[in-house]
DNA sequence: AGCACGCCGACT
DNA sequence: GTCGGCGTGCTC
């Protein structure tokens, strides 16, 4: 066993393969698959990663490993096979599959230096360059005027050489460890000499005396007073000495965690939990669905769950949204498992999440709590995996590997042989559907823990307050409402749905939005030609002036920003305090647990934002939700469109009345009369169920077939037009008679950075080869690709059709 | 992708 | 001859 087949750092198509290099007689004890090792590449020196180990190599001109990396695998056998499979099943390389696995410390970085070979003078203009140094960085040299064929000349008579180096990113965080250096009769000494008016050393040395140990300095400095230059001055005297060590960031360091003991479990969810711990114990795969209104008690499923994965000397993993990952969600994993879990989220830093990494890898903790990429997290004893908030569109990466949590997870789950758990109170009706046919197991909840029923949902017409003069965004209902919640001293959630602003038109005098014959589907508004177009079908017409159905002038596209709101709420409204939550005010880090926490001190009346305010927000004293723009999601190009309004109204409502008060929901729309408005008012999940399926299958949408979507851009118009219609053309030679491929349309964000951009939307039920026919098709634009500045990219399972 | 090499035209 | 600009082909 002396070959390593590795998987090289590059990205490109003609590197998508393995690499054979020799391994040194001093690494074979070491290396094993799934490490990084440094190899030379052509006349560079990258990182790969080893994916196979074997006696021979086809290949005869092998070069050897120049380094190993790690002395412990970064990638399970496992996770090597998993990466091997997303890469194919994306139509992504092995190495970007690879890397979205780990953490990003554990990219390296590659550095080009030049050396000076020999001490005699070089030409005049390196001479110079060079300074008397012996090494100078590449780039150092590119921003110097002195011309290429000087350095190749110098390169040619060995005088200069380039060094390729690779770097490691990784930084360990290290703290100063104090302890005295000598025994605590000699301190005592020291300290009657130490002179009368070195009062903070003497405080010190006196600490010392009393506790004979080393200590933090970070903390010796809290207890007595006293900072580095006191200690300094104590170092060089020789009474103590420090050292530095390795520790992991605690981002959660500061933090109390109340441990909590299992809630006394409902009777259904003791039913939905009991199916799930037969799972686990008979170490079998499945996928449960857990159908549960907002407020039945999902989590604590979740929790006496893993507590019986941990008693099997398992281990779990836990989605949760990105935006859900509040302290307070943390806090019932940590409050339950303590120093058991290990959270990843984007916010943390680069170092954080690198600790966080090490922390399972080395066994440490048997639960992560985190976002879409801890579905990668390095276990190797899975006995869970739990997919909350599943219909959460933020499970699918939207950059390459475009991969869906959800598939990776059940891939997993597979491997291990252990349960798959995705709850919702809004199941995506692909799961939903699965879980009818009996592909999944479902189980629901339909009754809140408290026994209260779910606040009741007031629908306002706002056509009918623009024809009683009202032309503010705030219904008189919903003002009255405030008003008399803020007497009660209760407060209030307002959603703003801000997506997709602008684009859509409709009528404000009769809530008409113009659509699509064919598609089902909002019609885009494009203002440089005042044209109307779909997105999936390329229908297009010109703006009306009139609204067709009332033939009235008051049709228009439509937007409004939080921060508009918040200024007419303010004159509504004089003395309400608000606290308005947007991409703007929370872009800092801990900004959004800051304003939260505000608001449940009771800072404000009113809590202003959008979506992200929809999600596991949970303030005993909110009695009100408004919904200021039901409408404004439902008008996107996209098929989900009903889908997603429906999933945000009943989440929103949600968050009213969850503990004692009751509370109550008040939805503003121009078109109440919508299905997915009205049943989510009356929380009629499977109502909303067989209306949007139906639409599905008239229209051919999933769940009834699966999509794939091309998307080609490049500067040039025809350009980009002329290549997709080439894509479809060859796609509809090698595809079945009931697969559609529509196209070339242009994406719904049609030109971006000065590309345009086209797509082609593949609708299959059964085609068992697209993966291959698609790669095959876009590698015959291979040579395009390269000389004319084309990107082709394919998402085989795409969320957003952008 | 990133690099070397080689060919070519333009300029001192 | 010297310099810089592409086009091509290779990387175990």
């Amino acid at each position: 066993m002396s070959i390593a087949s590795v998987i090289v750092d590059v990205q490109a198509k003609s590197i998508n393969q393995t690499f054979d290099y020799i391994i040194p007689e001093r690494f074979k004890e070491i290396l094993t698959m799934g490490m990084r090792v440094v190899v030379p590449f052509g006349p560079r020196k990258i990182t790969g990663f080893v994916v196979g180990i074997k006696d021979t190599s086809e290949f005869d001109k092998l070069k050897s490993i120049i380094e190993v990396l790690d002395i412990q695998p970064v990638l399970t056998k496992e996770l090597l096979e998993l990466g091997k499979w997303v890469a194919e099943d994306t139509l992504t390389m092995y190495i970007t599959a690879y890397q979205a696995m780990l953490p990003q410390v554990l990219k390296a970085q590659y550095k080009k230096e030049l050396v000076r070979n020999i001490q005699e003078p070089l030409a005049d203009e390196l001479e110079y360059l060079f300074a008397g140094r012996d090494v100078i960085s590449f780039e150092e040299f590119e921003q110097s005027q002195v011309p290429y064929s000087k350095l190749q000349k110098a390169i040619h008579d060995t005088s200069i050489s380039i060094e390729y180096l690779v770097k490691s990113k990784i930084t360990k965080k290290l703290i100063t460890i104090i302890e005295p250096n000598k025994d605590s009769y000699l301190l005592e000494e020291a300290l009657l000499d130490l002179p009368q008016n070195a009062k903070k050393q003497r405080q010190v040395l006196s600490f010392f005396i009393q506790f004979p140990e080393q200590i933090e300095q970070s903390k010796l400095f809290k207890l007595t007073n006293s900072n580095r230059t006191v200690i300094k001055a104590l170092l060089e005297k020789e009474l103590l000495k420090e050292y530095k060590k390795e520790v992991y960031r605690n981002p959660y360091d500061e933090e109390a965690f109340e441990r909590t003991e299992p809630l006394k479990l409902t009777e259904q969810q003791e039913l939905a939990l009991q199916p799930i711990v037969e799972k686990v114990n008979q170490v079998e795969h499945d996928v449960i669905l857990v159908h549960g209104v907002t407020g039945s008690g999902k989590t604590e499923i979740y929790l006496q769950a893993i507590q019986e994965v941990i008693k099997q000397g398992k281990e779990a993993i836990v989605l949760v949204p990105e935006i859900a990952l509040t302290p307070q969600m943390v806090n019932r994993f940590k409050g339950r498992f303590g120093n058991q879990v290990a959270v990843m989220h984007s916010a943390l830093s680069n170092g954080e999440k690198f600790d966080e990494w090490r922390k399972i890898q080395a066994k440490q903790v048997s639960v992560v709590v985190g976002a879409r990429s801890a579905i990668f997290a390095p276990f190797e004893n899975l006995g869970i995996i739990i997919i909350d908030e599943e219909h959460e569109t933020t499970y699918k990466q939207e950059d390459q590997p475009r991969y869906h949590a959800r598939d990776i997870a059940i891939k997993r789950g597979q491997y291990h042989n252990c349960p798959i758990v995705l709850g919702s109170a809004t199941p995506t009706l692909e799961s939903y559907a699965r879980a009818q046919k009996g592909v999944y197991k479902l189980t629901t909840l339909d009754k809140r823990t408290n026994e209260n029923a779910m606040p009741k949902v007031e629908i306002v017409d706002m056509r009918d307050e623009l024809h009683s003069g009202n032309r503010s965004m705030f219904s008189m209902a919903l003002k009255e409402s405030m008003e008399s919640a803020m007497e009660r001293g209760e407060q209030i959630v307002l959603l703003l749905n801000r997506r997709g602003y602008s684009t859509f038109v409709m009528c404000r005098e009769c809530g008409h939005v113009k659509q699509c014959p064919h598609c089902d589907i909002a019609l885009t508004y494009h203002k440089q030609s005042n044209h109307l177009k779909c997105h999936y079908c390329s229908y297009e017409e010109p703006m009306p002036m009139q609204c067709p159905e009332c033939n009235s002038d008051s049709i228009r596209y439509f937007g409004t920003g939080t921060q508009r709101v918040e200024e007419s709420l303010q004159q509504l409204m004089p003395h309400a305090r608000v606290i308005r939550m947007d991409v703007d005010t929370t872009r800092k880090k801990g900004a959004h647990e800051k304003l939260l926490k505000k608001f449940a001190n009771k800072e404000a009346e009113i809590l202003l934002g959008t979506q992200m305010i929809a999600k596991g927000l949970d303030f005993a004293n909110v009695t009100l939700v408004g919904v200021l723009t039901a409408d404004s999601m439902l008008h996107l190009p996209d098929f989900r469109s009903s889908e997603k309004t429906f999933q945000l109204l009943t989440q929103v409502s949600g968050r009213a009345g969850r503990h004692e008060l009751p509370g109550k929901v008040i939805v503003q729309t121009y078109t109440p009369e919508h299905y997915s408005i009205q049943l989510a008012s009356d929380y009629d999940f499977n109502q909303f169920f067989l209306r949007e399926m139906q639409i599905r299958k008239t229209f051919r949408y999933p769940p009834y077939v699966y999509l794939a979507l091309i998307t080609v851009s490049h500067p040039n118009h025809l350009k980009v037009v002329q290549i997709t219609q080439r894509i479809v053309q060859l796609l509809l030679k090698v595809v079945g008679d009931d697969t559609v491929v529509l196209g070339p349309t242009p994406s719904p964000i049609s030109r971006m950075k000065d590309r345009y951009r086209y797509q082609c939307m593949i609708k299959y039920k059964n085609e068992p080869n697209l993966r291959k026919y698609v790669k095959k098709i876009i590698d015959q634009f291979a040579e395009e690709v390269r000389k004319e500045d084309i990107l082709i990219t394919v998402d085989m399972q795409p969320y957003h059709l952008m």
